[in-house]
DNA sequence: AATGTTATGTTATAATATTACATCCCCAGA
DNA sequence: TCTGGGGATGTAATATTATAACATAACATT
């Protein structure tokens, strides 16, 4: 049930398949030590994310669902995700309107988002939000932090070597 | 036409409109020396985000720009904030799909952003992405960040002391 | 079985954003 | 002065993303 920690694994080679199966035992056994429903639907979107390096779009995530006999409505594909995100099994990607599995490499987390501009995979990395200069600004004027998105838009190795730029 | 440095300007008080007008004085100096068309609509809609402390969506600004005459279809407000956020002098807030005037307090500047929750206005700071955890990560798989989005949601200051939460 | 709660199905519509093409305006060069 | 080119605008149509509202179904507790 528990995983280990290379930080931002998108990139890098992978068994991706058995990655994949694994997060979702491991999001099967959260919900039921936490009595959440990880209905049908729910659990194919998790696993449409988990499968795809890639944000996923509601539409995109839509077409599949009704491919396999799901709603096909947006609000099925909408209240999925919700309930994804709501309990940190996936996180939307603001930039991309889009959303990606939780890497869960690490927990309570805040996550920080590289979005490659070339392949559009997009990698999950641990942040710290808290204690750099956004943190002292956001002391300094008596803000308070709930929640903070912080998606970085580039190249990835592999995409430096290729080609155009 | 260069402007002093508080952090954050927006949750505190001062003089508002002395503060928009300084702004777009600011903007027509820099326009002119760098041979800028700082248009009608343009200009409109760089007053307009620096006449507000709240993001702007693209139909809000539209909304304003036809009681003045201006075109009135969307493509007009999205043309005029492409212009503004090319040359910094506005921010799109992914968060709320909406925009800001850029407070410039800083240059060649990587913007944070602090979004009330409740009262929604946005706060704008300096941010040093590159040097935290997400630098970091990005150092160690290669991945070369070109822009970043930083946006903190929250309670403002004053917020924080009304009644609900 | 009766009830409350949660999840799903479905229709409609709202909100955000872009494509495509026609027109206008300014101004540099003939 | 004309004239062509580039940039900016006007406008219609449409694409994409997201939500509201309401009916029905599934499940758990009594």
């Amino acid at each position: 049930m528990t995983r280990t920690d290379p930080e931002a694994l998108a990139f890098a080679q992978h068994d991706h398949g058995a990655c994949a199966a694994d997060a979702l035992d491991y999001a099967r056994g959260v919900c039921e030590q936490q009595g959440l429903r990880l209905t049908p639907v729910r659990e194919r979107v998790l696993q449409l994310l988990l499968e795809s390096h890639n944000a996923l779009g509601a539409y995109d995530l839509l077409e599949k669902l009704k491919a396999d006999g799901l709603g096909s409505q947006p609000p099925v594909a909408y209240r999925a995700l919700e309930f994804l995100v709501a309990h940190g099994f996936a996180h939307k990607i603001e930039r991309l309107n889009a959303f990606v599995a939780c890497s869960r490499t690490h927990s309570g987390h805040s996550p920080a988002f590289m979005i490659c501009r070339r392949c559009h995979q997009v990698a999950e990395a641990h942040a710290t939000p808290a204690s750099g200069k956004l943190g002292q600004a956001a002391k300094s004027i008596g803000f308070k932090i709930e929640k903070t998105v912080i998606e970085a838009e580039g190249l990835c190795h592999a995409c430096q070597q290729g080609g155009d730029q």
